[in-house]
DNA sequence: AACAAATGTGCAATATAGTGCACTATTGTT
DNA sequence: AACAATAGTGCACTATATTGCACATTTGTT
């Protein structure tokens, strides 16, 4: 799961900086560049925080054989 | 994300116990408990690894408007 | 009903996620 | 080159996820 580069896109496209984004999500700047570097190790709150603001969706599915 | 239900059901249809798993993966029975039921906020660590176990994947995408 | 297996819960301890500050590094613009 | 805006990092602190123990509750089997 390759989620830093996906969240440092998408809000980079909707015109977002790490501070603008970390206000919109209640969440501290610290964590915003962590998540993004996937350094660290986030919840899954602080995951789904980012997520919503961002227009993106945390799923979890069964695991098809071939994929 | 509804992730409680899932992961239990997924556990059963694999035949193994909240201890059987908590053994494959490498975490404390309570914290399966606890996620299990949806108390609590499991890091991405966590999820994974019992996503893992038990042929699941935890996904981050765009959410698409009609959904 | 009695028993065993599996699941749920209170509590205290430890590990680590999350925070804020001050600073450095990078990137882009003129 | 100089400057401004944005992004990355060290440190100490607080909040909380994770753990293990002991016990309670539920579920299934005879």
């Amino acid at each position: 799961m390759k989620y830093g580069d996906l969240i440092k896109e998408r809000r980079s496209i909707l015109g977002l900086t790490q501070q603008e984004l970390s206000d919109y999500c209640g969440l501290s700047v610290r964590i915003i560049k962590s998540i993004e570097s996937e350094k660290g190790n986030p919840s899954l709150k602080t995951m789904e925080k980012i997520a919503e603001t961002l227009g993106l969706e945390l799923i979890l599915k069964v695991k098809l054989p071939n994929e």
